[in-house]
DNA sequence: GCACTCACATACTGCGAGTACGTACTAAGA
DNA sequence: TCTTAGTACGTACTCGCAGTATGTGAGTGC
């Protein structure tokens, strides 16, 4: 039967070569692959990843599960292209907003603020935070963030450690890395969740602002990374 | 057809009424019940909430479905029972480790070794931290965490806040408790993640004591809590 | 001893992920 | 320009699994 896929050809056609892989036929291609990224983010976003059927993704995109089945190995890969492209974003985002900056302290604080910014969008926190995990399983979770978002805290703390002239190992600054991360989600969520996230996002800046401050007082006291453990 | 349920006899029978609602008959049900979330537990905990079935979890627990949807009003149900109780072990656990301890920053240092023997658990880790989120939805998931781990994190903090003779509004208790709670979590996931979770566990409670060593540094300096947010 | 209800068992339905296969269009070579 | 190969889909199916409708026998209260 086979009816001709007029419906695909509707769907916004591209400035046609553009890309490198020219020729219309990789522009359409292209075209559809970002349609059905779209539409699942938005869907995803909305009613999570169990709850989102591939036959509403392909109607939203215009399109069959063939084509779904053509770009993507599956669900999973689809949610993964989706998730990989949301913290892409956030990632950038926060390069953005910490690039320019010399101060290290400013740094950190304008990445705070960017990330903050950032975990109270809903496609974030819901793909990132929420689903993320559970669909992609700890590993490739973890995998991801580590050259994303993760990253840029280590980046922000290894610039911190410098000017304050403390000296750590790799796997202490990977502790801290994750430490950091992990408050700072944490935090973002409260944000999120809150009735006024811009006051809630206040106290967040001060809290971690304190907590900051308590590492420039070790500092002026002179005082040394503890490389023991401080028992009872 | 229906023939007799020998099976279910078969699954350890409970020392008869032992409970309020006694006779033979509450016994049963909530041995069969019991059996259930036990199971449910473990296949989760292997395998995941998506891929178990509900077909192995009564084969497991020597049961049919029937014997599931009267007791739970469908799968997230059962997991919600399961969330709780790993919720609730964690809970008592922590609270052991602090009862007893007067001085608070003991207090806060026992309960953070606590935490993060818990966090190694692969029922804790896949069950609450993993998969919690997306099954339960951030609203209950939030809801249960409130009023078991998170609120000891409260606990403790308010005990430290009171020996360290900082006065905070509501809010703001709230937030630190958030940040410390999301901190402990995601170093706990770096602990359990680690080759060494021995050495691991003691860098993470290296980091922290260090913040927490920068909190008491403040609070020789005299230092009030901020109120106001600091600009760049 | 009888009715009643609880604690299940059985059999079925519908949805949705994944698959097998067919087809139109296109880019490249002759 | 015609052929040819392969890409980018579309169509139609299967199978697994959550949930449902309904039956039934063993306690339990009277």
């Amino acid at each position: 039967m086979a009816k001709s896929p007029k419906s695909s050809v509707s769907k916004l056609v591209p400035t046609l070569p553009s890309v490198p892989g020219a020729g219309r036929r990789a522009a359409y291609s292209a075209s559809t692959k970002r349609a059905l990224v779209d539409v699942a983010e938005a869907l995803f976003t909305d009613h999570g990843y169990a709850n989102t059927s591939l036959d509403a993704i392909v109607a939203g995109a215009q399109v069959t599960k063939g084509a779904l089945y053509h770009h993507f190995s599956g669900k999973q890969a689809l949610f993964e292209a989706v998730f990989e492209r949301v913290e892409a974003d956030a990632s950038k985002s926060i390069q953005k907003a910490i690039k320019s900056k010399l101060d290290p302290w400013v740094k950190a604080r304008s990445g705070l603020r960017a990330f903050l910014a950032i975990v109270q969008e809903p496609r974030y926190r819901r793909i990132v935070v929420q689903e993320g995990p559970s669909v992609l399983g700890y590993e490739r979770y973890r995998e991801q963030e580590e050259r994303s978002t993760f990253a840029m805290v280590v980046e922000i703390l290894r610039a911190v450690l410098e000017a304050g002239q403390w000296e750590l190992d790799e796997p202490m600054v990977e502790t801290f890395a994750r430490i950091f991360f992990g408050a700072m989600s944490s935090a973002g969520e409260s944000v999120a969740g809150s009735d006024d996230a811009t006051a809630a996002a206040e106290r967040v800046e001060v809290a971690i602002g304190f907590i900051i401050a308590g590492f420039q007082s070790l500092a002026d006291a002179g005082a040394a990374m503890p490389t023991g453990i401080v028992r009872d």
